[in-house]
DNA sequence: TTTTTAATTGATAACAATTATTATTTAATA
DNA sequence: TATTAAATAATAATTGTTATCAATTAAAAA
């Protein structure tokens, strides 16, 4: 038999946070997560999704978003991207273009740069139909 | 006489946050602002900052920063810029150069973008010595 | 200058999101 | 199967922010 080589047991809470992760681009919050795992598992606590999501974090199996000062939203996809972000409905959509950002040594203000994000802002397709 | 165009009073207690905020590049957090006015003006509100950076933003004077999911950072630095973010002791510094974020219009699913922001993290020279 | 009045303030309650606590349950190992 | 450390559910506590409202006050009108 093969140990398990983490100290993690994997429960089925567990597991279905993990299944609703799986290939999600939604970027979802906490409560999109709870509010759709608790049709299945009735009794499953907030507490424990924020528990999972934490752990998953640390693991870096999930990135936590910075944006809006409002709820945290999660990130599956953990390699380096950039995010388009909808003013009116605030929905969040990956965009996948690679932009050079070289900052030239005088303009680094001493700072050692570990990564970058850009945050695109403007109006989805579905809310330009609206207006 | 010159009338008041605006439906607005100057109080001592505006008058101390405006003065607080001009020329600052510290990116502040509400409580930032807060403290440092209640010293000089022992019986000011929190409420009152609060209402005073709402109304200051709405006037377009001041931005408010969505970095970090924790408080609100404002910045009275209106025109844009973007920053860079230490991660160890969260400061936020400006960033004074331009990029070309030009993105294909077949990479942008239909959104009408706006305007950008980019968050750069890193170590700052004084967290870079400590460690 | 003295009203008048609507904006602002300060105090505090309400609220929403997140984190901490803890008794109970359970997955993994032996 | 028994043991045990990790996880869960329930809920209290905490934090940051917004709402409420009576009292105050800056500015406009008289
Ligand atoms: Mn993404
Ligand atoms: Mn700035
Ligand atoms: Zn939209
Ligand atoms: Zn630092």
């Amino acid at each position: 038999m093969k140990k398990n080589l983490f100290k993690f047991k994997m429960t089925p809470q567990r597991m279905a946070i993990l299944n609703y992760l799986k290939d999600n681009k939604d970027h979802p919050a906490v409560e999109d997560i709870y509010k759709s795992i608790i049709t299945q598992f009735p009794t499953i606590s907030l507490a424990t999704v924020y528990k999972n999501l934490e752990m998953l974090k640390n693991l870096g199996m999930l990135k936590e978003l910075s944006i809006g000062q409002d709820k945290k939203h999660f990130d599956p996809n953990v390699s380096p991207h950039h995010h388009l972000i909808c003013k009116e409905c605030k929905k969040i959509v990956d965009i996948d273009v690679k932009f050079d950002l070289n900052i030239p040594e005088h303009s680094k203000k001493g700072f050692e740069i570990i990564g970058s994000h850009i945050e695109f802002y403007g109006i989805c397709p579905e809310c330009k139909k609206k207006s």
